[in-house]
DNA sequence: AGCACGCCGACT
DNA sequence: GTCGGCGTGCTC
């Protein structure tokens, strides 16, 4: 029967760096061992060369003549990568962030399988806990606790962990696994494959034990309880534990208020019924912290997917999801698309975080998809954060989402207390005021720490000339070449561009060429003199660019190591760091008067988040915000009334502008390296795109984008807004086609961001 | 998106 | 006489 079938039936393939399309091929040669399905890669002929691509769908018949259509050349896999629930879920949001079959496919497989190769043997090599290392004490380890981990996760796993999955747990830990051999304890061993099978056949009791059992106890340091519940936190989670099916929840609880816990409970509790869960996170800097604690925790198996991975890392640690051996899965956005047999429950933490949002390519929202997925799965999906973004906190009001709220920090610490310092007409010392460093003085004395956040690496924003005026310009972008003085270097933010800093004005021959404004370097210059033999540690972009040392200085300054911690935006994100007692804002100005309707939004979120550093153990925190507009109405509402306060005024000030969430926005970007073309391009799909919307659609532009000239290249954008998702989707999806098949303009370069989240 | 074909200026 | 610029069109 499959014969005749093979013969006659026509493949459709989604074909890497193809257009937008979908292709149409007869099978290889018949008599093959396997048969095509969906979720196969193929390798096909595609004009003169050769492709990789994935089938989509095997059809009875081509809308083309049968002799038009070429053979497959070869199955690269022997069963489907993908099911076809996988597929429906990612072709939907293909669909969705109207971006090809074959883009978001080959972006939802680890890179490794976007080539023809066969995928990895799992039957990989590991370690296995030997019998003498099985009956050991663990305290005989004391002294090494990375054997001791090692050997403590190898016990928990008698048929042993393969390499990956042990650098997955615990990091790199191969020299500790060669002491422990060269004593006999571990030993070398292939894990057994048995992929393919469906999550119960690979978890051998399908009821995984709970870490309370005999065997868990036996490995005490590795595996705690966690802390008993509030009543806010119980709540949660008996109400999500209730929802059998879909349901979306808002887990709106301030910082410290123990979210994690909650997270930690439900997923014991769907592991406990054989499901399996996913946890996102916005940033691999999340990843350690959360990693250890739930490995602390979770006696079942657990995949880390981040983009630190190296590409066999992570192909095994997505096979290992795909065939059910890892119960839990924790990864940055792109995890979403991870398949997952017996998925149960997701959990996006930090859901207002932009980063969970892919800003190229197949531009699409993880925390969306992430509750579409729930809906496909008929699982109920959790969205996590202190700071919940406005189209989150909208959902909840309409009844869309359920809010459980966790209003109480853990243990003693009280709300840390946040106070503006008007900078107006003040002198600043690199734009730290008297009041900021009078602060400093008396936390640093009292022997605790300080941090202070600046969103502005480099030295200098600008160099200039004070005899001519010249400025650092850079010839690329419509903006200031930034100094860094590290380097020696002037860098632009925007297109990279790098120039040896000038010792003479390259204008007017000037020697007094002088940087106006600061950055990071530049307060941590003039700290290291107010502050002499004060430990400091500078934490942004350019002093973390080693890999690990962002981990290596936030554990230092957990240990205590640095008094002083001063960085950008990576120190906002939830880092615990119990000894700062004084949080430092130098300038929250940028999101009060900014051009992007997010930007008050993004603003009291950073402030919220950043704030949330302070006092998070028994010792009372202090912010202090620098502000040159104490009396803007969104800054005090958030200050006086809280951040919930703050969301109710800036949702009523979005509804009475019909912007998002009140309504659904998709934006057209084009560029071009000639002046006008960007814009024409852009007039001209306007000119197509109009007659084919309802009334009801408003068209914004086109208009030059925010910074009109970036690397090179001039841009421009064009708005759609639509009250409803419905006409918006229904719109693009008769406009794009059209557009592709217009005559593309030499060099202009367009793109499409649905539900954007950036309008530059 | 690649990768061809194809038709016009500066080199050995 | 060729090498090579990138404009245009096609890929099941």
């Amino acid at each position: 029967m499959s014969t005749a079938q093979t013969t006659t039936a026509c493949i459709r393939v989604a074909v890497t760096s193809a257009p937008a399309d979908l292709f149409d091929y007869l099978p290889p040669v018949p008599g093959g061992p396997v048969v095509p399905c969906a979720g196969m890669r193929v390798l096909v002929p595609f004009g003169r060369g050769r492709r990789v691509g994935m089938i989509t769908s095997v059809a009875a018949t081509s809308a083309l003549p049968p002799d038009r259509l070429k053979r497959i050349d070869a199955l690269l896999d022997r069963t489907p990568l993908l099911t076809d629930g996988d597929l429906r879920f990612v072709l939907w949001a293909a669909r969705y962030y109207q971006c090809s079959p074959a883009e978001a496919l080959f972006s939802a497989i680890p890179a490794r399988l976007r080539r023809p190769e066969p995928v990895l043997d799992p039957a990989a090599p590991g370690w296995r806990a030997t019998a003498a290392g099985a009956t050991l004490a663990m305290a005989d380890l004391q002294r090494a606790p990375r054997q001791r981990d090692a050997l403590g996760l190898l016990r928990s796993q008698p048929a042993g962990l393969e390499d990956g999955m042990l650098r997955q747990r615990l990091g790199d830990c191969s020299a500790a696994l060669r002491a422990l051999a060269s004593k006999g304890l571990v030993a070398r061993c292939r894990i057994a494959a048995d992929a393919g099978n469906g999550p119960s056949a690979s978890a051998p009791n399908a009821e995984h034990p709970p870490p309370k059992s005999a065997q868990a106890s036996d490995q005490a340091p590795n595996q705690d309880t966690g802390p008993e519940l509030n009543t806010e936190q119980q709540q949660a989670v008996d109400i999500i534990a209730q929802q059998s099916g879909f349901g979306c929840f808002l887990l709106d609880g301030v910082t410290g208020s123990g979210k994690t816990e909650v997270y930690l409970r439900l997923i014991e509790g769907a592991l406990a019924q054989g499901r399996q869960v996913l946890v996102l996170v916005p940033e691999i800097g999340l990843t350690p912290q959360l990693r250890e604690r739930f490995a602390r925790r979770i006696a079942a198996p657990m995949a880390v997917l981040h983009s630190a991975l190296g590409e066999r890392e992570r192909e095994l640690a997505w096979q290992q999801a795909a065939s059910g051996r890892a119960r839990l899965v924790l990864g940055t956005r792109s995890a979403i698309f991870t398949p997952m047999p017996a998925l149960g429950l997701l959990i996006v933490d930090e859901e207002h975080d932009a980063s969970l949002k892919q800003q190229d390519g197949f531009r699409y929202s993880a925390r969306d998809l992430a509750v579409r997925r729930g809906q496909l799965a008929d699982s109920p999906v959790v969205l996590g954060s202190a700071t919940p973004s406005l189209e989150t906190l909208f959902n909840a009001r309409e009844g869309r989402y359920r809010r459980l709220a966790l209003t109480r920090r853990a243990g003693q610490a009280a709300d840390p207390d946040i106070r503006l310092v008007d900078i107006r007409g003040q002198y600043l010392e690199t734009g730290l005021s008297h009041a900021l460093l009078t602060h400093m003085d008396q936390q640093i004395e009292a022997g605790n720490q300080v941090l202070l956040f600046l969103n502005r690496r480099g030295f200098s924003p600008v160099l200039t000339c004070h005899d001519c005026g010249w400025v650092s310009e850079c010839n690329h972008c419509d903006a200031r070449m930034t100094l860094h003085r590290g380097r020696d270097q002037l860098l632009c933010h925007h297109c990279g561009l790098t120039q040896p800093r000038p010792l003479r004005c390259p204008c007017c021959e000037s020697p007094d060429l002088r940087p106006l404004g600061q950055g990071t370097e530049r307060v941590e210059d003039t700290l290291r003199k107010r502050f002499a033999g004060v430990p400091l540690a500078r934490i942004d972009r350019d002093s973390t660019r080693r890999k690990g040392e962002l981990e290596r200085l936030l554990a230092a300054a957990q240990r205590g190591d640095y008094r002083i911690l001063l960085g950008t935006q990576m120190l906002a994100k939830g880092h615990h760091l119990p000894a700062i007692t004084l949080v430092g804002i130098m300038d929250i100005d940028f999101g009060l008067y900014g051009t992007d309707f997010r930007a008050a939004e993004r603003m009291a979120q950073l402030l919220i988040q950043v704030a949330g550093r302070a006092g998070r153990a028994d010792r009372p925190g202090t912010v202090l915000v620098q502000t040159r507009h104490p009396q803007h109405p969104m800054l005090e509402r958030l200050l006086r009334q809280g951040y919930g306060s703050f969301a109710e005024a800036a949702l009523a000030e979005r509804a009475a502008a019909a912007l998002p969430p009140f309504s659904h926005q998709a934006l057209l970007r084009a560029d071009s390296p000639k002046a006008q073309a960007a814009l024409e391009f852009l007039r001209q799909v306007l000119v197509t795109a109009r007659p084919l919307a309802p009334p009801s659609v408003e068209f914004w532009g086109p208009a030059p984008a925010q910074m009109e000239r970036r690397a090179g290249r001039v841009r421009a954008q064009l708005l759609l807004q639509a009250p409803r998702r419905s006409q918006l989707q229904g719109l693009l999806a008769t406009l794009l086609p059209r557009l592709r098949a217009l005559p593309a303009p030499r060099h202009v370069r367009w793109s499409i961001d649905v539900d954007p989240k950036d309008l530059y």
